[in-house]
Parts: C-alpha cells; sequence; structure tokens
DNA sequence: ACAAAGATCCGT
DNA sequence: CGGATCTTTGTA
C-alpha cells in the first residue's frame, strides 16, 4: 500500500517524552532554507528531560520566561543559547502543563547539538515554531529498517544528582 | 543589581 | 585543559 513520505504530526509528539525520544531515532529531521536549499538527515541521537524533578531540565526552578514553552502544547521547538554560543534544538513533548522536551544532539553527519544548530542556522526566532505546520524545520517518517538503540546517561548534566544517572540519553548503536 | 553557571566546542 | 561569549537565574 502507498503512503507518502509524511511528516510527524502532533500525536506523535504528545506522548510521554520517554516514548518519543527513543521513537525519533531514525526519522528524518529536514530544515528548508530561505534560499530554497535543504538540510536532511536521519536522528541519531537524543535526550529525554521530563518534569520539574528532574534536576536536570530547565523547568527544575518552575515555569520562567525561557523554559515557558515546555509547559505548552507538544510538536513546538524550544530553542535557547547556551554558553552565549550554541543554539540548541529541542522538541516540546507530553501533555501541555507537563514540562518535557527532547534535545537533538545529533543526526547523521553531524553530531554535536551545537554544532548541528549552527549547521541549521537556528536562532531565537524558532522559539515556539510549530513542527506541525512550519515551513522551514519538520521531522518526517523513515521507510529504511529501524536501527538498534542504546540507551545511556546524558551528557553534561553533572550536577544534577540522582537525575543524572538516568538512562535518558538514546542513541543509534552504530554510530 | 551582581555574580555564577551553563543540556558546548575548539584549539593548544 | 582553558578560553570563547552572553543569557538566564538565584542571591553564591
Amino acid at each position: 500500500m502507498a503512503r507518502r513520505v509524511s511528516r510527524l504530526g502532533r500525536n506523535f509528539f504528545e506522548r510521554d517524552v520517554l516514548e518519543v525520544a527513543p521513537d525519533l531515532i531514525g526519522r528524518v529531521l529536514v530544515r528548508q532554507f530561505e534560499d530554497g536549499s535543504e538540510f536532511r538527515a536521519r536522528i541519531v541521537e537524543m535526550e529525554a528531560y521530563r518534569g520539574e524533578e528532574d534536576l536536570a531540565c530547565h523547568a527544575r526552578f518552575g515555569k520562567t520566561e525561557r523554559n515557558k514553552v515546555m509547559y505548552g502544547k507538544a510538536g513546538v521547538v524550544y530553542v535557547y543559547l547556551i554558553y552565549g554560543m550554541y543554539w540548541m534544538l529541542n522538541f516540546v513533548t507530553g501533555k501541555a502543563d507537563e514540562p518535557q522536551a527532547v534535545l537533538v544532539r545529533g543526526v547523521e553527519g553531524m553530531i554535536g547539538p551545537g554544532r548541528l544548530g549552527k549547521q541549521l542556522e537556528l536562532d531565537g526566532g524558532f522559539y515556539g515554531e510549530d513542527l506541525v505546520k512550519s515551513k522551514r524545520l519538520w521531522v518526517e517518517n523513515c521507510n529504511d529498517e529501524k536501527l538498534e538503540i542504546e540507551a545511556t546517561n546524558r551528557i553534561g548534566i553533572g550536577y544534577a544528582g540522582e537525575w543524572a544517572r538516568k538512562k535518558w540519553r538514546f542513541v543509534a548503536k552504530n554510530c
């Protein structure tokens, strides 16, 4: 049965972040630039950030100006500048008022969240971008064989105590 | 108002 | 291993 390549819809992102994060491995991240060119690559590394109780999550201090989009509807983009240099790409997941997001840490040929943000030419203008409707950034299904997924500790969050030991980083095994 | 830290990367 | 570079956050 012919099934068109399709963009992931709202319902995909409305599930719990621990379900969505591994499910995004192997899907295709698409970025269309102003000049008509396109960046397209399979996602191979994701990290889950889940709720105010997760001390590694930006929602650990409650709702703020920066993280408020995480409290809204799923399927929109949460970007923020880290170390004054790198734009980090996240997707909001779960129900409204449940602050969750997945950080895109790497795609095929472009590993590292900071480098990816640079390659995609992200900036504050992507804050709140809706992946379901956007003309410049979205995620598509992939018909290729499924990748084997490994779960490990999250990177760069050593300050989070117990939460640093959660295996909430999902990475394709052959990468 | 201020100071400290940060979901990183690069060059030495 | 330290510097770049600047926004966010709690009050160190």
